[in-house]
RNA sequence: GGGCUUGUAGCUCAGUCGGUUAGAGCGCACGCCUGAUAAGCGUGAGGUCGGUAGUUCGAUUCUACCCAGGCCCA
């Protein structure tokens, strides 16, 4: 009855707290309700601003170990989408973790700037339509840079406003950009390292090339570009020289290689066959019309696709004897040159090994114009084989092509090389070199900016590094890197590695780094400069006022793009070899993969910027980097080998440039697609922060799978974890608030221990915990529920440390999650009449303070995650702690510490095992339809293993509260309701017994079961095994239990829980007055009464017993509804609410006072 | 076409150093609670662990091949 009216005041009391939310006698703010998450981290956000929040969190540190990150620079020329949101919430938990933890994190924002990319949206801009180099040139270098340097920056603004909004801490003021001269003169440094090795050569790559707009194309827009397209593909035969013949041991007729291609264009340009070395071939001999003999030779496997079934195999040999066979060319236009020099090859129409050779198509011997293929040129360079080129960059024949089209005397030269084929295939024809002439239907690239352009590989001078020679050094760099997810090192990356081919460094384009080496124009003699000052510096420098005069006709120029082109290409100076002649740069700029790969010297302007040496040591190498899967051969390649090449084997020994690589996986679409802006699979970032908050979107990034790999974004998904972790968080945080405040909760009594955790000064504390009752005790002093709750939070903390140390972020964010369950699922709900009781007493300020230790712990374990929501509670639970000196935001506090040795796995163990009886328990009375509202008078717990009990029997008043069921027992004759099977471990026992374990279960699934579970109570089980003495302990064996026929009963792992289902009269008047409670419940809900409106009840029915009812629990159900009286009505009256309970009818009268 | 990777409940995903009863959340169905209340909670149904073959006493887990998606490269 104390207790009712106790409660009625509480509700007055909550009314007037949320009716001045700014009362200020309150100890904690009130929390909001309903709450916007948004809104919160909108305030959050502000005050972040106002207090410096990010850099007081780095001046904390000041002088702490370094914990290094390196910011993987995003273009800023488009817009940010949900994958950029993915990567900057990553790589801003790691930081902020480690912040927490007492290290020294920088972060240094960057900005990648320049290429392709840049370019076509401003040709787009300049209606350059096709981007072709010609109109640009047209359109004039200066201008075009100028306006690339411009558009760089236009979606800078939308950037900055993602990164703040998503939480990401990044020093943007002073962000390096890969354009400024001083990150400029850093990439030339190290060319110049590189050239100085002799590490920077010239030669050819094969690009896919668009011969009319006269420029390659990058891989993504070749990518775009291919459909299935209808080629010729023809076998023709190459003679074997008459020397090569007899080696095989043909003598007196004529032997042919036969080969196939579905660009007869490239023949002319032949300049070697590859077969596969382990392959079999086959000399086939054929008989021509005149009686005279040939000798074909092709794959073994092939000869039947080409001669029948009937061919007359001369004999088959091993591809590697072909090697070194020497054959006569289709075309003698000309004589191959050497790769490396101008001279004539000296070898040249010749059969060379090939790893790329298969028998899916064509005839096992592949034809090879280092010219027109990247593995043509490849092997051709591997074997010493020279080059040739028929095809001028406009795609046309060159006047040396001397043969005419058969059919109307069109000359060839002059043709485009496509069209040309079918007059090609006439003049084989005629040669008598066709075998066969087919259609392929096959998927081949055109140019995606002017459709009808095929494209074709076409070898471009182009400049190398020689990162080839350092694939040893980069394996062992890699095999030191803390790879997320592990299978990157040795699959993707160091398949990769293992593979390398040289970098193709030059790109002959326009917006980019510009390749600083100098040539003299009559010698030939280079120099590589990485300095504009030491340009300068040079002998009878020339062409400087191309720059100085534009600067002066327009001052607003931007003073970076001096060191670009063309500016950067009118300089020139004496040559040191010959004082007549000039030396002029190399017209080509470089691949923007370099650029960002020398972040981690460039970004500080290393050598040349002062301070920038102690800034690069102190910063070298980073501990964390992080990107999408998609950089492996990009940002995370280019940062490894500039790395190894430049500085190799530093004292710090591998790896660098970096130690840790988290390797994201991609974002996908509502549509489990690839995000795309014109499919519009996907919700604008800005939606989901207005929507759900930032918090939410970072929590489903990490918690529901590794974001190493591919994550499908849905509003749906975001707005699933904002309810299972922030809504549910809110819940217990808000709860806490309201009655903390209600009862005047006042956490600065705490012992010191307990404050410095909050870093607030214990010094300055009065003791107020006497005068209030509210007084702290150590946690082994407090309760079972609280102990639990403490230990699952310990657990917790260690699981998320361990898992961050191996930068694994998902299961850290698990871990998160079971916590908050249990915390608002079980602790809370478990211990809500604590929170309620009318005075203070020990166990009530114990549950306080234990509440309050997990919610203060909670803030910081889950602050790298869900930065704001976490200072937003924050800041509120230590609003009283503020006067000691409490952190004023959460990221200025430490990160939670437990202790393993402290783990009692033993109170964990057994709250599981409680919960799981509960679960039973329930479980069984679905199954038999009874309502928990019923109480009932018993409940029977049978455990598969005794040790057990101990542990169930100090949480059974909990069990009996949770099922609604007066007594809970631990059977006496556990048989009576449960047989049992034992089964072998096979885990432990497969090891031991091997092909016996069939024999050994089925021996124990034959004897009784009840019987060898006594056994094994008493000790171990003993039997026979096939004429052998067996013994098996409890570890040996799994016992299962089921119920018997005729029980309420549930099975678990570990226990069955059999419910007495027998309701007395006695239970079965209780839960008609529970019924009949919730009833008068539901209709004060329905009228909207106050939580502390009192009532009046009127009951009219004709059912006798629950008349009956009413009447004995009169005094209970008044307490329970506030009802000021109850009483039986003769009639309905008019505003009855027609009700029922069971079978029976009524209606009932609500009405307030 | 090649390399890597993924495929487990209607959906999104855990898990398994090989052990015989494969888990969670959402959704769905049913229900509970009604003083955290424009919330909260429980129970249940639902899976031949992509397919085929092999290794093994035992395969969702290992191996090979195949199919489908993704990324990178062609």
């Amino acid at each position: 009855m104390c207790r009712c009216l106790f409660r009625a005041a509480f509700s007055l009391f909550k009314c007037c707290v949320f009716r001045s939310p700014t009362m200020s006698e309150s100890i904690f703010d009130p929390v909001p309700s309903p709450f916007s998450f948004p809104e919160a981290e909108q305030e959050i956000i502000r005050f972040w601003k106002d207090r410096g929040t990010y850099h007081q969190s780095l001046k904390q540190r000041a002088g702490a170990a370094p914990f290094v990150f390196y910011e993987g620079p995003p273009t800023a020329n488009g817009k940010p989408h949900p994958g950029h949101c993915l990567t900057r919430t990553i790589k801003d938990i790691f930081p902020r973790f480690k912040t927490m933890d007492g290290y020294l994190c920088e972060r240094k924002a960057g900005w990648d700037t320049h290429g392709l990319p840049v370019e076509i949206e401003v040709c787009k801009d300049l209606g350059i339509i096709d981007g072709g180099k010609e109109a640009i040139e047209d359109f004039g270098v200066a201008e075009f840079n100028r306006t690339c340097i411009e558009s760089v920056f236009r979606y800078q603004r939308e950037w900055e406003e993602m990164t703040d909004r998503i939480g990401f801490w990044v020093d943007l003021d002073q962000a390096y950009v890969t354009y400024h001269q001083s990150y400029v003169e850093s990439v030339w440094w190290a060319l110049r390292q590189l050239f100085d090795r002799g590490l920077l050569y010239q030669g050819h790559k094969v690009v896919w090339w668009w011969a009319q707009g006269g420029t390659a194309l990058s891989a993504g827009e070749v990518g775009e570009g291919y459909r299935d397209t209808d080629d010729p593909a023809i076998t023709v035969g190459l003679n074997l020289t008459e020397e090569s013949t007899k080696a095989l041991g043909l003598s007196h007729a004529p032997a042919r290689l036969l080969v196939w291609t579905t660009t007869p264009w490239t023949l002319s340009s032949n300049c070697a066959a590859c077969v596969g070395p382990e392959l079999d071939y086959a000399i086939v001999k054929e008989t021509l019309e005149d009686g005279s003999h040939r000798f074909s030779i092709l794959a073994a496997g092939l000869v039947e696709k080409y001669f029948g079934e009937d061919a007359d195999i001369l004999r088959t040999l091993p591809g590697a004897d072909l090697l070194g066979l020497r054959y006569e060319p289709l075309f003698n236009y000309a004589t191959p040159d050497a790769l490396e020099s101008q001279q004539p090859s000296e070898k040249h129409w010749v059969v060379i090994p090939g790893d790329f050779v298969d028998l899916s198509t064509g005839t096992g011997i592949v034809h090879i114009a280092p010219a027109f293929g990247e593995d043509d040129y490849r092997v051709c360079k591997e074997n010493g084989v020279g080059f040739l080129c028929f095809v001028r960059t406009d795609g046309k024949f060159d006047a040396r092509v001397t043969d005419v089209d058969p059919f109307d005397g069109t000359p060839i030269a002059g043709q485009f090389c496509k069209d040309a084929d079918k007059a090609i295939i006439r003049v084989l024809k005629e040669k008598g070199a066709l075998l066969k002439h087919e259609q392929y239907r096959h998927s081949y690239p055109f140019c995606p900016r002017a459709e009808n352009d095929p494209l074709i590989q076409y070898a471009r001078e182009s400049w190398f590094i020689k990162t080839s020679e350092f694939i040893e050094h980069f394996l062992a760099n890699n095999s030191g890197i803390g790879w997320q997810p592990e299978h990157i090192r040795d699959g993707r990356f160091g398949d990769f590695l293992a593979n390398n081919v040289d970098w193709a460094l030059s790109r002959e384009r326009y917006w980019g780094t510009p390749l600083p080496i100098w040539i003299c124009e009559k010698t030939g003699h280079m120099e590589c400069v990485s300095q504009y000052d030491e340009l300068l510096a040079k002998p009878d420098v020339q062409g400087t006022e191309l720059w100085l005069d534009a600067k002066a006709a327009n001052p607003e120029l931007n003073e970076n793009l001096k060191i670009h082109k063309p500016y950067i290409d009118a300089i020139t100076y004496q040559s040191p070899k010959d004082p007549t002649a000039r030396m002029r740069r190399v017209p080509e700029v470089i691949d923007v993969w370099f650029d960002a790969g020398s972040m981690p010297f460039a970004q500080w302007g290393y050598p040349h910027t002062e301070g920038s040496k102690e800034k690069f040591d102190a910063n070298f190498p980073a501990d964390f980097i992080s990107e999408a899967i998609d950089q492996t051969r990009g940002w995370f390649y280019a940062l490894l080998a500039i790395s190894t090449v430049v500085h190799g084997k530093t004292e710090g020994g591998w790896p660098h440039p970096y130690r840790n690589c988290v390797c994201l996986g991609h974002i996908m679409g509502e549509d489990g697609r690839k995000l795309s802006k014109r499919l519009k699979n996907y919700s604008e970032p800005a939606l989901i922060f207005d929507k759900y908050g930032a918090d939410a979107l970072r929590w489903s990034f990490i918690s529901k799978n590794p974001p190493t790999s591919s994550t499908r974004l849905s509003e749906k998904l975001v707005e699933e974890c904002q309810r299972e972790l922030l809504m549910r968080w809110y819940n217990v945080f808000s709860f806490f608030v309201i009655y903390a405040n209600l009862d005047g909760f006042d956490p600065a009594g705490a012992p010191a221990e307990f404050l410095r955790e909050a870093a607030a000064d214990p010094a300055g504390i009065a003791d107020k915990a006497a005068a209030d009752g509210s007084r702290w005790r150590p946690a082994d002093q407090r309760g079972e529920l609280d102990r639990w709750i403490l230990q699952e939070l310990g657990r917790t903390t260690l699981e998320v440390r361990a898992s961050m140390e191996r930068y694994e972020i998902n299961p850290a964010a698990r871990a998160i999650n079971v916590f908050v369950d249990g915390l608002s699922n079980w602790y809370v709900r478990r211990s809500r009449a604590r929170f309620w009781a009318s005075d203070w007493s020990v166990d009530k300020a114990d549950a306080y303070w234990t509440l309050y230790e997990c919610l203060l712990k909670l803030s910081r374990l889950a602050a790298p995650f869900v930065p704001f929501f976490s200072d937003y509670t924050w800041q509120h639970l230590v609003k009283p702690l503020t006067p000691l000196g409490a952190a004023e935001s959460v990221h200025l506090a430490t990160y939670p510490q437990a202790d393993a040795a402290a783990l009692d796995s033993r109170l964990l163990d057994e709250m599981e095992a409680t919960r799981e009886a509960v679960t039973l328990g329930l479980s069984a009375r679905r199954v038999e339809n009874i309502k928990v509202r019923q109480p009932l008078e018993q409940c029977e717990i049978v455990v598969a293993d005794e040790r057990m009990k101990d542990g169930l029997y100090r949480h059974l008043e909990l069990i009996q509260e949770e099922l609604n069921i007066k007594n809970v027992n631990f059977s006496d004759a556990p048989e009576d309701y449960v047989s049992y099977a034992v089964k072998p471990n096979f885990k432990v026992l497969g090891p031991k017994f091997g092909k016996q374990i069939k024999a050994l279960g089925a021996v124990l699934a034959k004897a009784d079961g009840a019987a060898l579970n006594a056994q094994l109570q008493e000790g171990a089980i003993k039997l026979d095994l096939e004429g052998e003495a067996v013994e098996l302990g409890p570890d040996d064996v799994e016992v299962r239990l089921t119920p018997k026929e005729g029980f309420a009963a549930a099975q678990g792992k570990r226990m069955v829980v059999v419910i007495s289902t027998e309701i007395t009269e006695e239970l079965r008047r209780e839960g008609l007055m529970r019924e009949f409670v919730r009833l008068v419940q539901d209709i004060r809900k329905e009228q909207e009464l106050a939580y502390d409106a009192r009532i009046d009840v009127y009951v009219h029915t004709t059912d006798t017993m629950l008349a009956g009812v009413v009447d004995q629990f009169k005094h209970t159900i008044m307490g329970e509804t506030l009802a000021e009286s109850i009483s039986m009505a003769k009639e309905p009256g008019g505003n009855a609410k027609e009700c029922s309970i069971e079978d029976s009818q009524l209606q009932l009268t609500v009405v307030a006072r």
